[in-house]
DNA sequence: AGGCAGGTGGCCA
DNA sequence: TGGCCACCTGCC
C-alpha cells in the first residue's frame, strides 16, 4: 500500500525565500534528512515523527503537503522552519555595516534561515558528522532511521530516539557504517539513559550552561555542541567553528595562528548575540565559492 | 593508491 | 595549555 498525500497547503509567503535558499536551508549542512525530488520539484524530509513535503512557487509562496491524516504536522513545520521569526530584522542587526565580508555573504544568501530541529535528533546527527562530508552524514542518518527508528509511513522511518539507540549495541551501530562514531553514540545513549530528561533540561538552559552539559557527553566537543544548540535548540549565539569557519576567519579576517577556541570567542564577540546566524552565512558563502572552483 | 573529510579525546611536554 | 595522533569509512 502506498501513501496518499494531502493537497499543497499554503505555509507562508515571503518575498525573500528562493528555491536556492530553501535548498541551502534544508540541505546545506544544518539538517541531514531532506532530499529533493526533481521530477515534481519538492523537498521531502522527516523531523521527529513528521513526514513533510515542501515546495516553493514562483510567487514565492511556500506550500507543504503531508500524508493524508497528518495535516496538523503543519504547526510543527512552521516551528521547524522558523516561520514566525523575523529573520530580516535579525539579519539587519548583524554587524554588516562595519564588516564588508559579512555584508557580501548576507547579500548572497539573504533569506537564509536557521532551523529549529528536534534537539535530541540534532545531537545524534551531529555526532555522526565528525570528519564526514554532508552526503556521508546523510547516509549514516538514513541507515540509523531505517534500522532503529519508528516507521512513519510504510518504508519511511523517523530517526531513532535515544532510548532506541541505547537498545542497540555498539556492534550493531558499527554495522551501519558509523565507524568510531558508534562508540560515542552508544556511550552518549547510556549517559542519557542514566539521566532521564537530560536533553530536555539542556535545551531549556541558557547557552553557556547548556553547552557545558553537552560537553560532558561522549563524542561531543565544542563544535558539535554548538551545532546542536544552534540548529536544535534555537540558541542563535552559538558559533560553531569547523574547518570552513577556521579557513574563513584566517584568510578573510586575518586571524592566522588563532586556535579554534579563540576563533569561537572572536566570533561570539565580533558577531554578537546572533553570531550563529552570521556563521551560517559565512559557511554557505565559503562552501559555494569552493564548489565553483 | 593514499590522503582526506563540517571532530574528539587521550597522551605527552 | 598546546601540539600530535588514533579513530572508521568511503570517495576523489
Amino acid at each position: 500500500m502506498s501513501v496518499t498525500w494531502s493537497d499543497w497547503l499554503p505555509l507562508e509567503h515571503t518575498s525573500q525565500f528562493t528555491p536556492a535558499l530553501l535548498a541551502e536551508t534544508l540541505d546545506g549542512g544544518q539538517a541531514f534528512r531532506w532530499s529533493f525530488h526533481a521530477d515534481d520539484d519538492f523537498w521531502q524530509g522527516t523531523f521527529g515523527k513528521h513526514l513533510v513535503r515542501i515546495r516553493i512557487e514562483k510567487s514565492m509562496t511556500l506550500r507543504c503537503s503531508f500524508p493524508n491524516g497528518a495535516e496538523n504536522s503543519i504547526n510543527a513545520l512552521r516551528s521547524y522552519l522558523g516561520s514566525e521569526t523575523n529573520w530580516e530584522s535579525i539579519l539587519d542587526s548583524l554587524p554588516w555595516r562595519s564588516d564588508e565580508h559579512l555584508a557580501t555573504c548576507l547579500a548572497g544568501f539573504r533569506g537564509l534561515r536557521i532551523l529549529k530541529q528536534p534537539f535530541a535528533e540534532t545531537v545524534l546527527c551531529f555526532l555522526c558528522s565528525a570528519t564526514k562530508q554532508i552526503p556521508q552524514i546523510k547516509i549514516m542518518c538514513a541507515r540509523l532511521a531505517a534500522e532503529l527508528g519508528d516507521e512513519i509511513v510504510p518504508g519511511i522511518h523517523a530517526l531513532p530516539t535515544w532510548e532506541q539507540l541505547n537498545a542497540a549495541s555498539e556492534v550493531q551501530l558499527r554495522a551501519l557504517g558509523l565507524g568510531f562514531r558508534a562508540k560515542n553514540i552508544k556511550r552518549t545513549a547510556e549517559q542519557i539513559a542514566e539521566a532521564p530528561g537530560l536533553l530536555d533540561t539542556i535545551e531549556g538552559l541558557p547557552y553557556a550552561e547548556a553547552k557545558a552539559k553537552l560537553l560532558a557527553l561522549a563524542g561531543i566537543g565544542e563544535k558539535i555542541a554548538d551545532c546542536a544548540l544552534l540548529f536544535g535548540a534555537g540558541k542563535l549565539e552559538a558559533f560553531p567553528v569547523d574547518t570552513w569557519i577556521i579557513k574563513v576567519l584566517q584568510t578573510r579576517y586575518q586571524l592566522h595562528g588563532w586556535t579554534p577556541s579563540q576563533l569561537a570567542q572572536f566570533g561570539r564577540v565580533h558577531f554578537g548575540r546572533y553570531a550563529g546566524f552570521a556563521q551560517q552565512f559565512l559557511f554557505s558563502y565559503e562552501r559555494l565559492s569552493a564548489r565553483k572552483r
